[in-house]
DNA sequence: GAAAGTTAGTAAAGTCAGTGGAGAAAGTAA
DNA sequence: TTACTTTCTCCACTGACTTTACTAACTTTC
């Protein structure tokens, strides 16, 4: 049944409008909040004191006068509050204290060693309660918020899939607030970075946000209202695993040639081996001392800014598959902005310019007259701050 | 801004979650729609008489008792108001009246027979405008709903692109509200048409359909969590034109290979003309009359279900086509439900299960554990239905 | 078949969030 | 200093929901 409304909606309704605009447009005075919001400025005096009394905002300096008394502005108070940000990536599991803004207090990182379903649960929980053994203001907290990558359930809290790390249908979410008895959200890490960018990145002000996470998978997080789009169970966005060549290989996941297959870091490797192997001269070598082994991401992306061919070419065929499933996207979307990130690449605008030009080319033009292609703009705790975004949309998005 | 709570707002959420019970659980007493929404009796009797005062309910006969007094039954009234919704197609202009159940009460079709932009808009509003005279009790009516073909960004009310009917950024919406003076709508028709599947069709309980229509062109329409999902500017959805093959044909879109080259029914009669071209013998040549350019849908799916081998390998090979972009939406919307349009094959159970094998073969399976692909349920007026579902929609939906 | 128990619906009083107006506080402008 | 402006607060008022008490109407029980 949905929910009915009574006066308790109101006020959480006006109080939350009022905290969005303190944290997003603060300082600001009480007076200029009644303007924006045409609440009356009794009903923003008294919802004010209320935030002050919960300590999330707090009376400030007096502003400018404009001819008359002069303001006083409220602040956002960003540090009142705390989220424990966990993220488990195939390799290590990164543990942080971020505040209400998503910045970074404390962190802490530890390899996985661990396989299989019941260690890894385990592992993750010893690490979080024993992080959280060391924190004094527990009261203060928010609550843990956890991204893994993977097919995620977050409705349900459910690890629906993760082949790595060798997980299936895993209650993370209820295990960790059971055993540390503090609210704890899940869900998928490309979904959360997705938020982040929406909530902290340089183009929070678009509407629909597709985030794509290139790297040992693709990935993508989809952003469209100013909500996450997450489809039936957890499952969309699985950008990754659509075709682009229907008569490629088969994937893992069953599909004919699947996007990962052919821009993925170990689709790349795997061409530079290949191209090595029939004796194509290359600067990786040297960079790589020799050892094939040793060739990963960031070599492979010094030798295309040093303007290697191989490497070079490598590049440019990759952008191209990329560019045709990013077409499909366009076309199903129609999205406001696409966000990449992926390390290699990041920071090479060049890259960027290919795709977007190889975009245009191959969409229809009213799709890409205002359509941008953009780099990810989140600092290098985007992974964090990922999880921090997906606690804090649940407390500060108000919906009925 | 966001909108502001005030007593109005509660007034207006309870009185439309009740309206909305009425509709979909009624007849139904007072009683047991306080207990279904936990409002109080008082509000629940109070809300109900004032739906009673607008016509929309109304008291009817006593229910049965359960060991008290007999409840007062409450209905909907769906003939209290009604829609006039119009579907223009590339070849007519439909208008009808719909009540708020989206039956059809009353049909009138023309033929359209000029182009381009103005003469269209012209046509349109002439036909829209002289219905109008006809009818008596305009104030009972709720509104204008149009669907038309093409890219429409139904936010401005603007036919952004449509190429059989020479349309590009025609405010048809406000023309039409202008010069007839009542509320008007526009959208998509395939939006239209995936939106009066979850209200009317036989899936409607399912939260994450996609309507797919196939014909001439190939569009879906896609609604999210009850909401239809348009895109930045109502762009979102073009089915027909994601890439199945990259090295394909070059579509008018500017991709390559896309999926309406090689499903619409313009590339199905271009297989048919090849093959018979190349002497193919096919019991379609004797179903038309030895005249190939009397060839139709109608004709092909005759042959089909004769067990034609040339029909039956083209349809096979569509199918297959189908499919493989079918894979695609599944994995990037991981929707409940997928709906498919086709006069040619409406009713066809056997192009139906072929299809949802393949997806299945093709799609990770925890996306197809509990996927269901069917065809639409909706009648023969789908696309009336279709208009009224977005102005009911509009009408019924509280959202802040 | 009357009394007791149940269920449905209504009326009156109470609660509480937002509003509007009066006024205090604290500035600016001449 | 006086007049005006802007910010903020206090208080009575509005109105939608709830609670409580009540009536209406039916079923069950003795």
């Amino acid at each position: 049944m949905r929910k009915t409304g009574d006066l308790k909606l109101i006020q959480e309704l006006n109080q939350s409008i009022i905290l969005d605009i303190i944290r997003k447009s603060g300082p600001i005075s009480r007076s200029d909040i009644a303007k924006k919001t045409k609440l009356s400025p009794t009903t923003v005096a008294s919802a004010v004191n209320d935030l002050i009394n919960d300590g999330m905002v707090m009376d400030g300096e007096a502003g400018q006068s404009s001819g008359g008394r002069r303001p006083i502005l409220v602040n956002f108070v960003p540090d009142s509050k705390y989220i424990i940000g966990v993220s488990i990536t195939n390799t290590n599991i990164m543990i942080a204290n971020l505040n209400l803004d998503a910045e970074v207090k404390e962190k802490k990182q530890f390899p996985i060693e661990l396989y299989g379903q019941n260690d890894l649960v385990d592992f993750t929980a010893a690490t979080i309660e024993s992080y959280i053994q060391g924190l004094s203001d527990i009261e203060n907290c928010i609550g843990i918020s956890i991204i893994v990558p993977g097919i995620v359930d977050a409705v349900r809290g459910l690890i629906r899939f993760n082949s790595k790390l060798q997980l299936h249908d895993v209650k993370l979410r209820d295990i960790i607030q059971e055993k540390t008895g503090i609210k704890t959200w899940l869900d998928n890490d490309a979904n959360a970075i997705a938020l982040a960018e929406k909530q902290f990145g340089d183009y929070r002000d678009r509407d629909n946000i597709i985030y794509i996470q290139l790297g040992e998978g693709v990935g993508s997080g989809i952003v469209l209202n100013n909500n996450l789009f997450r489809g039936r169970n957890g499952g969309a966005g699985e950008f990754g695993h659509i075709s682009i060549n229907r008569s490629g290989t088969k994937c893992d996941c069953g599909n004919l040639g699947c996007l990962e297959n052919y821009v993925s870091w170990p689709a790349i490797y795997s061409k530079v081996l290949t191209a090595i192997t029939r004796g194509k001269r290359t600067m990786i070598m040297e960079l790589a001392n020799h050892d094939v082994r040793k060739i990963d991401q960031r070599i492979f992306f010094s030798a295309l800014q040093e303007n290697d061919p191989l490497a070079k070419s490598i590049a440019d065929e990759t952008a191209s598959y990329f560019a045709t499933g990013l077409v499909t996207l366009v076309h199903l979307f129609n999205p406001e902005i696409i966000l990449i990130g992926w390390d290699t690449l990041y920071g090479n605008t060049e890259f960027v310019s290919f795709i977007r030009e190889e975009v245009k080319k191959y969409t229809f033009d009213l799709f890409t007259d205002d359509l941008e292609i953009e780099l990810t703009t989140l600092g290098e705790d985007y992974q964090l701050m990922g999880a921090a975004a997906i606690a804090l949309q649940d407390i500060f998005d108000f919906s009925i």
